[in-house]
RNA sequence: AGCGAGGUAGGGUAGCCUGGAGUGCCCGCCGGGCUCAUAACCCGGAGAUCGGAGGUUCAAAUCCUUCCCUCGCUACCA
């Protein structure tokens, strides 16, 4: 049985989960559960990025310990991992796992007995907000862009990682796909980035500017190892590296990180060039996603606009959620939140085309045909069944693109053809003329359709599709099924998949 | 400044790579139909000089040149 192993990126805890988070726990998501589909043995990781300087600067100012602030949002985290229904495995934080710590060092001296990291005197402005020293040219007035705040000047000794060194076959990995990076634009500017030189890049912290929190650097009590390096590891941590080799040698490489633009270089350059001097095998590809804007604006806590997911899925339940950020937000782009447009789709797709087809369906073989459709061979509608059976094709084939929303879209098409069926055939005059017979093969082309529909919504939405399978004896299965035409249909009592809101 | 992504009906998008009647999708608007269904569903219509200007071509939203505008990134932000 082939094997998938997929993470999400691990995001900081300094502060609640927003929209863009969920968005994606869902892809990820999505994507894990399509290999399920595909018979494929699938792991997910996901965790939480504790060992940073700004996780101990916020827990400061609302007099808390690191420790507790950790343990807070880390804990958000993961119950928005559950509530959105993310299929993870493991969920690793970085500065309690146990197994973590040994990944981190492992992986810190296997980079030095490669040679690859060295001591050096680095010095500059530094915004302790950004965590990073910024040159000149890149301050606003003299002060962090970011911040507005008046950098610092900071200098130490750090240990360095020879990045420089990998610029070439990092350049030949990214270009030949051996890594590869979805979508092209981003595997452009990746290269672009790579050509236009690359310098080598502080892996550790004084332990007195991280305020002791974080991992130490094997062998030196002063240097605390750089959140970033420290970071990627989970990646390894997550299956079993130094701790369970069996595991590891199962799972390992990773075919899959999702990332998001913004940190889309420390996946595809440090992080494979890390992996390089260390010897361990390269993940397959890097999937990039955009930010999430709210009503047209960029969430910042300043502006106040800053959605909390946990409560949209209180409020609406996970699955239309799901629906909404994988459908209205293109996979690879910046997309927009907006809870009107939420509502709109709710009630225009999930409910008047989705679900009342389903309903539409069901009811109507519950309360004009007994509640049950024997084999009755499609009839006219074979031709309607092959073109969904391509477009079954087609959304497997997009899953497996990463183009999660042209997928989602072509099964929403499904639907739409099922509602034009049923109206164009109108069974409920045949019913009326006492036509049963002719009903009876409308309906089980629509059932079938409805089935169809049922398998295929699984990735996107498990909870409805579970739901709607059960309500003809079946379970969630194999992408394969969606195309063996289902010989009877017994139909228990339709339940609604979705609900109105006002 | 460099690099990247965009500019398609009132809004949001797809189409562009591999030219062929402005073609599609989700909303909004107008009109009609249906009554199985959660006033859901189906059909039709109005509405676009496909950012501007040149060029290639029998033919350009699509290819080339150039200009304008928006956004993102430029060494550590999902």
């Amino acid at each position: 049985m082939p094997k998938f192993y997929i993470t999400t990126s691990i995001p900081y805890v300094n502060a609640k989960p927003h929209i863009g988070h969920a968005l994606e726990f869902v892809q990820a998501d999505v994507i894990a559960r399509h290999r399920k589909m595909r018979g494929e043995q699938v792991k997910m990781t996901t965790g939480g990025d504790e060992n940073s300087l700004k996780i101990v600067l916020a827990a400061e100012k609302l007099g808390k310990s690191a420790a507790e602030l950790c343990e807070e949002n880390s804990g958000r985290f993961k119950e928005l991992a559950e509530m959105i229904e993310l299929d993870y495995d493991a969920f690793v934080r970085t500065s309690i796992d146990p197994g973590h710590k040994k990944v981190a060092q492992a992986l810190w001296k296997a980079c030095d007995g490669a040679g690859d990291i060295y001591k050096k005197k680095y010095g500059g402005l530094y915004c302790v907000g950004c965590e990073l020293f910024y040159t000149e040219n890149e301050l606003d007035g003299g002060l962090c862009p970011e911040h507005k705040t008046k950098p610092e000047f900071v200098e130490e000794e750090n240990y360095f990682f020879r990045l420089s060194k990998y610029q070439g076959r990092l350049l030949e990995l990214i270009e030949s796909d051996q890594v590869k990076i979805i979508p092209d634009f981003r595997k452009t500017e990746m290269l672009n980035f790579i050509k236009s030189g690359l310098s080598d890049f502080s892996i550790s912290r004084s332990i007195s500017r991280s305020h002791g929190w974080g991992l130490k650097v094997p062998g030196d009590e002063s240097q605390i190892i750089y959140v970033w390096f420290d970071a990627l590891g989970t990646y390894l941590t997550g299956v079993g590296f130094a701790s369970d080799q069996k595991e590891f040698d199962k799972y390992w490489p990773a075919d899959m990180h999702v990332v998001g633009k913004g940190i889309l270089r420390f996946h595809a350059i440090y992080w494979i060039a890390m992996l390089m001097s260390a010897k361990i095998k390269l993940p397959k590809s890097i999937l990039v996603h955009g930010y999430v804007t709210v009503d047209g604006q960029k969430m910042s806590k300043s502006i106040g606009n800053v959605v909390d997911p946990i409560e949209l899925v209180k409020k609406y339940g996970a699955e239309p959620i799901r629906y909404y950020l994988m459908k209205e937000i293109s996979t690879f782009q910046d997309g927009d939140f907006s809870e009107t447009k939420l509502r709109d789709v709710i009630n225009n797709e999930l409910v008047g085309n989705l679900g009342n087809f389903v309903n539409r369906t069901f009811v109507f073989i519950n309360s004009k045909l007994d509640g049950r459709l024997a084999e009755t061979g499609l009839g006219e509608g074979a031709l309607l069944m092959k073109e969904i059976h391509d477009l079954v094709d087609l959304a497997d084939k997009l899953l497996e693109e990463g183009q999660l929303n042209f997928a989602i879209l072509k099964i929403l098409e499904i639907s739409s053809m099922g509602n034009r069926y049923f109206q164009e055939n109108e069974p409920w005059k045949l019913v009326k003329e006492g036509d049963n017979e002719a009903a009876r093969e409308v309906l089980f082309v629509c059932a079938n359709i409805a089935r169809i529909l049922g398998i295929m919504l699984y990735p996107f939405m498990p909870c409805a599709s579970e739901e709607l399978l059960a309500q003809i004896g079946e379970k969630p299965g194999p992408i394969g099924d969606a195309k063996k035409i289902a010989a009877s249909f017994e139909i228990s009592k339709p339940r609604l998949l979705f609900s109105k809101v006002e």
